[in-house]
DNA sequence: GAATAAGCGAGACGGTACGTCCGGTCTTCAT
DNA sequence: ATGAAGACCGGACGTACCGTCTCGCTTATTC
C-alpha cells in the first residue's frame, strides 16, 4: 500500500511557492541543473514536502506549466480559437500567437524542458500530452472541423494530420533551432498547408 | 590557454570502445540514467579518457551517433536520395525509410536523447544540427530543387519550408508520441504537403 | 559563515561505526592506504557523513584513538599513576606498561599514524598533544612533583624536562625503530635518568 | 627479472633537478601534497625518469636529504665531532647546532617528512636509519667512548642508551612540538643526562 | 661512420580516491 | 499532526595523481 497523503490538509502556500520556484529556477539554470533541493530552498520548503506530492522534478515542472497556462487563460489572453469565417486568417492569427509565446522567455525554458523530458521519459510524455498538448490540439481540430463542415476543406480531410502539418513544422523549428521562428514563417506555413506546394494538384 | 590533448596520440581502440559502450548503454538504461562512469566501466576505460576528449555525455552520444550514421552509409543502405522522376513516390520512399529508422530500437534511444538534449542545450543543439541534421535536410532540398527545375513545383517554392513541412510533422509525432508513426502517415503527409488540404487553392 | 551541522541530531550509531572501521582498517592496510571511502564502506555509511563531522582521515583517527583510550580507562586498566613511595619502581612500572602498549598491535598502527601525521600537520599535531599527549604527561609530572616534595628530587628539578627525558628516548626508539623496545630498556632508562650517566656528578 | 637501468647512462642533470625540485616542493606544499607529477614538472623531466630511478616519493626525498647533508658537510660546517676534553661542553655544542638545524626551515620540512614517513613505512624507516641516522649516532657514540676511556663515564656505561637519552628528548620536542626547542633546553638536557635528576644517586 | 640501443621529455592510458552535490528516505522539532 | 529543517545512505560527478605504457628525439657506444 502506498502512502497517500491527505490532500485536504495540503498547504496551498507551499504548493504555490514550489511551482513558482520551479519556474523561476528552470529559467535561471536550465532543466539539467534544476534540482529538487534548490527548488525546496528557494520555496522555503522541506524537501519532503516536494517528494510527498510529486514523483519527480519533471512532474513539478508539468504542474507549474499547467498553472502558468491556467493563469494565462484567466488573464483572458484568449478564450478559445477565433472563428471569423476566414480559416487562413484565423490559423495565421493563432500560429503567430504561438510563435510569440514560444519565443517569450517566460515560457520558453519550462516548455523546452518539458518537451525534452517528455521525449525521453514516455510516462511523463504521456501526461504532458494529455494535460497540455491535446487540449490545445483539440482547439485546432475543432476549428478545422467547422471549416470542413463549411465546405472549405474536402469532406475526407484528415483533421489530425492537418493539425500536425501546422504545428509540426513550427515545433520543429523551435525545438531544433534550424531557422529563426517568425510571423512570416507562420503565414507561409498556413498558406502552403492549405494550398500545397505542388504546381499540379495531387489527387 | 586551455590544455589541448595531443590528438595524434589518441587511442582509437578506446575511442571506439567508448562510443560503442555509450550506444549500448543508452539503449539499455535510457539517457537520464546513462552515466559517464558506466560508459567508462563498460568500455574498459578510465573516466579521464572520456573527459579528455568529450565535454559531456551528450557530446559522446553525438559522436557515437555520427559513427553509427557513418556505418549505416558505409553499409550502402542508401547512397543518396532516389530520383525516379516521380517526386511523390521518391519522398514517400524516403519518409517511409525514415519512419522505419526512427522506430528501429537501435537508433531510437540515442536519437531521442540527442534531440532532447539539443533542445535544452543550445550549443549541443547547434552541433547536432550542423553534423547530423543539416546534411540530411540538404538531401531533401536537392531533390526538391530538381523537381522545381523540372517544373513539378512552382518556381517560387520555398524549398526549406517544404522540407520542414515534411520532416516537421514526422518528428512531431515521433518525439511527442501523439499518434503512432506509420508508413500510411508518411504517405498521407507527402500527398497533403504536395497537394494542400484546402478544397479551393489558396493563391 | 561556515555550515555547522546540528550536533544534536548526529547519529551515534554512525559515529561509532566510523571510528571502529577506521581503527580496524588502519591496522589492516596501514595509514597511507587508509581511505575515507574504505572507512565509509566498512562502516556502512555515506562518505558525506564522514566529511560532515571530520576534516580529514587523521582527525577521524584522532577521535578513534581517543575513544580507544577512553575504553581502556573505563576497563580499569589503570586509574592513575601508581605511588608506592618508590619513585624508580613506579616509573619503571609505568614505562614498562607503555612499552607493552606501544608494542600492542591494536594500538601501534593508529598511534604511529597519528604521531607521524601530527609531525607533518601542525594543527593536527596541536590537537593530538592537547587531547592525548598532555593528559598523559601531566600524570608523570604529578608523580614527579610528589617525589620532589618528598625530597627525592632536587627542589629546582625541571619536572617537564624530566618527563621528556623519560618519554623522549622511549618514543625515539619506538618511532624510529633504531633498537628493540624492551622492559630492560625502560628499566635502564629510569635508572640513568634518575642517576645520570657521568661518573662524577655534574653540578 | 627486474629491469635494471644502466646507471652509467644516467643523466646527472636530471637527477639533480629532481632532487632540487623535491626539496623545494616539500617546503612549499608539505609532504602529503607533494606529488611525483609536480616534481617532474618542476624539474622539467618526464615522470618515467623518476620512476626509473626511485621507487617512491619518499625515496626521492631521502636521496635529496642525503645530497643536502652531503652539501652541508662539503661546506665544512663540521668535519667531525668536537673533542675539547670537556664532554659536557662538546655535547652542548653539538646539540645546540642540532637544535639550530632542526629549526632551519631549509631542513625542517624534508626532515619532518622523512621521519614521519619512516615511522609509518618500516622499509623506508630502515633505510632512513641506515643512511642518515646511524652515521650521526655513531659520531655521538664515538665521542662518548672516548669519554668513557678517559674515565669520565663509568666503564659499564651503555653508550647507545646515553646517545638516545640525548637525542630522544630533543627529537621528541621537535617532532611533537610539545615545547619550544631552544639552546637552553639543549644545555639543561646535557647537564641532566650526565648528572641525573635524583637528589640521591641511584646505584 | 652507421647502426643500434639506451635514457630522456612528453603525455595518453587504465585506474583509485578525492571531496562535492544531489536523490530519495527518515527523524526531530516547532507551530 | 503537518511541515521546515536537515541528517542519513548511496551513487555519480569532474579532478588529481598513481604507476605503466608508448611515442619521437637526442646521445653514445659498438660493429
Amino acid at each position: 500500500m502506498t502512502k497517500t497523503p491527505d490532500a485536504a490538509r495540503r498547504s496551498d502556500r507551499s504548493r504555490r511557492a514550489i511551482l513558482d520556484a520551479a519556474l523561476a529556477l528552470v529559467g535561471e539554470v536550465g532543466y539539467n541543473k534544476l534540482t529538487i533541493e534548490a527548488i525546496a530552498a528557494r520555496a522555503g520548503v522541506g524537501k519532503q514536502t516536494i517528494y510527498r506530492w510529486w514523483p519527480s522534478k519533471a512532474a513539478v515542472l508539468l504542474d507549474a506549466s499547467l498553472a502558468l497556462a491556467g493563469e494565462a487563460e484567466t488573464e483572458g489572453q484568449w478564450t478559445g480559437f477565433p472563428d471569423t469565417g476566414d480559416l487562413a486568417a484565423d490559423l495565421k492569427h493563432v500560429l503567430r500567437a504561438t510563435v510569440d509565446e514560444l519565443c517569450d522567455e517566460k515560457y520558453e525554458a519550462p516548455a523546452r524542458a518539458l518537451t525534452a523530458a517528455g521525449a525521453t521519459d514516455p510516462e511523463l510524455g504521456a501526461r504532458f500530452n494529455e494535460r497540455l498538448l491535446e487540449p490545445q490540439l483539440a482547439l485546432y481540430e475543432a476549428r478545422l472541423r467547422t471549416a470542413r463542415q463549411a465546405g472549405q476543406l474536402a469532406p475526407d480531410t484528415d483533421l489530425r494530420l492537418t493539425v500536425e502539418m501546422l504545428l509540426g513544422p513550427l515545433t520543429y523549428r523551435w525545438l531544433l533551432r534550424t531557422q529563426p521562428l517568425t510571423h512570416a514563417f507562420a503565414d507561409a506555413l498556413v498558406d502552403r498547408v492549405l494550398g500545397g506546394v505542388a504546381k499540379v494538384t495531387v489527387p
